[in-house]
DNA sequence: GTCGTTGCAAAGCGTTTGCAGCCTA
DNA sequence: TAGGCTGCAAACGCTTTGCAACGAC
């Protein structure tokens, strides 16, 4: 990655300002407000551009499209909502990991979901 | 869903001989064995329909296609081998959850997955 | 001016669906 | 014999890739 090109310049911006993971469409969607005829196919480009730099991360949860945030916090998890279907961040882990690991098993990372409604939808 | 053909037979089979995760790709290559010209999408529609009958259920992985399991079994996780790509299942939880959950955010569920190498791959 | 980057359109890939013929009950 | 089920091929939705033009440095 070498050019610093409006259209990378957005696709970082969404990013930011998101403050949640989000899904290559919607990334398209908000950095097209910036950008006017962005296309699909060079936030694809960018992401894995970005990746790769160290500036994004995926967040894949499970039966869903890969999300992407900002790369680099500290270990933690998401919170999916199934009213808004909005990802959050959630701090912290429950542990005991080793002792649900099988014998023999060598455990090496682990990912970990909460589902439910969130603040706003649970009111 | 009705009538049993042979097809179906053979799903069912592959599903309950592999003791693991299958996902449609190596059910239809199972299910061959026993099948000959069987097509993926009938795969597909047994898939959906033995769902359906409460027979089978969807094991969902972070950034994985969905696998198939027997349906029923008591509340488990899995475990992802990154070496043969196989999925184990794991006994337990490792609890602690509702401390890690927000405040306000309702929590109705929980996926939970770990990585690494199993036992025959960690030799 | 160079060559990394972009938009478009075509190609991939896994999954679903329409349809005519098959076969279970 | 009826109609659920199957195989085939086309259709889909999302992601990737080929290519000629564009524009950051």
């Amino acid at each position: 990655m070498q050019r610093e090109t409006k259209q990378r310049k957005a696709i970082r911006r969404a990013i930011t300002d998101a403050g949640h993971p989000l899904s290559p469409a919607e990334l398209h969607e908000r950095a097209s407000d910036e950008v006017e005829g962005l296309g699909i196919a060079t936030v694809y480009r960018n992401i894995k551009a970005l990746q790769e730099d160290g500036w994004l991360a995926m967040v894949e949860l499970p039966g869903e499209p890969p999300r992407y945030e900002r790369a680099g916090k500290d270990h933690h998890h998401h919170f999916h909502c199934r009213s808004c279907d909005r990802v959050f961040e959630v701090d912290g882990c429950p542990g005991n990991l080793k002792s649900v690991t099988p014998d023999g098993f060598k455990l090496e990372d682990h990912e970990f979901v909460l589902y439910g409604r969130c603040v706003e939808c649970a009111a």
